[in-house]
DNA sequence: TGAAACGTTAAGAACAAACTGAACGTAGTG
DNA sequence: CACTACGTTCAGTTTGTTCTTAACGTTTCA
């Protein structure tokens, strides 16, 4: 396998946004690495594919899979590792987000016992806090479960046709 | 103006959960602590009660303010710049971070011109990528205005009280 | 006019994160 | 059994980021 000079612009933009994202950047090439292949890759392959070194990809490879954005595939009779995509790696990175929001929800709640009474204006910043967040996440679990229902009414649909 | 010990530990997690999401541990610190404060703050305040050099806080404020954050504050016959969190901080940080989901727009479209015809399996991983974010972009506006406008109806509310 | 207070900027130091190369353990294979 | 292929881990290096110190320009006031 060969990468188009395209391909290979698409792997490393992949990469710089999920270093914006907090994440490493080869852990990004790797998943997009991943999206625009037309097999699962070996450890071996994403290595000489991406031009990193066979540690860094193993870890980075893992973490992908730890995040959800890709899984394992193992064939019989074939020692290697073979990673593809998930389907619906991006709805998991949504929901993977939302941890950071409980987070400040709790911080809010917290900071809102310790807070004086009498700092109204610092009482409402952390009630809005809180309430924002609380709202946030339950829209956005709503948000997912439409796209998921969205998706199965497209996929029978698909299988009508057939 | 003196920090409790509470307080002090509310700033620092803001410090680190803004770390987590991207941007410096300062930055946040600062924001946390205008946060709970009860006035607005001078940079050599902030200075002092944060420990941190004067510069790294003039430079640090100065992002706050940029991403909406916070707030320059000014007062007459005062040569001091004052900074207070800004109202709906929180409602900006997240479309903010819809800049990231329009760039991955952008990138499944290109990805889709430049993957191989017969690579159904990427082509089908880049349509559902780029559908799913032009689904999130939409929804996540639909869902900040749902709140704004649930907040406006509780602000009236509280006006007819008084 | 001189000094003090204020905010900004630039250079360098300190720090943290990510990658590399080498060594290791394991499992197949001739 | 020796050898190779494979994935993982760890120490060391590299790289990038963030903070500090110091210098600067401006404004205010004695």
């Amino acid at each position: 396998m060969q990468l188009t000079h395209e391909e290979r612009d698409f792997v490393e933009q992949m990469g710089l946004i999920w270093e914006r994202l907090g994440g490493t950047r080869t852990s990004g090439r790797v998943h997009g690495l991943l999206m625009i292949a037309d097999k699962p890759l070996s450890l071996n392959e994403i290595t000489a594919l991406l031009q990193v070194s066979k540690a860094s990809i193993s870890t980075n490879a893992r973490v992908c899979e730890q995040l959800g954005l890709a899984q394992r595939v193992s064939v019989p009779g074939d020692r290697r590792d073979y990673y593809e995509a998930s389907p619906g790696s991006f709805e998991r990175a949504i929901t993977i987000r939302l941890q950071v929001a409980q987070e400040l929800i709790r911080l809010a709640r917290h900071g809102l016992t310790a807070i004086d009474e009498a700092n109204l204006a610092a009482r409402t910043r952390l009630t809005e806090m809180r309430d924002f967040y609380e709202f946030a996440i339950a829209e956005t679990n709503e948000m997912v479960a439409r796209w998921r229902a969205e998706q199965d009414r497209n996929k029978s649909r698909k299988q009508r046709r057939m």
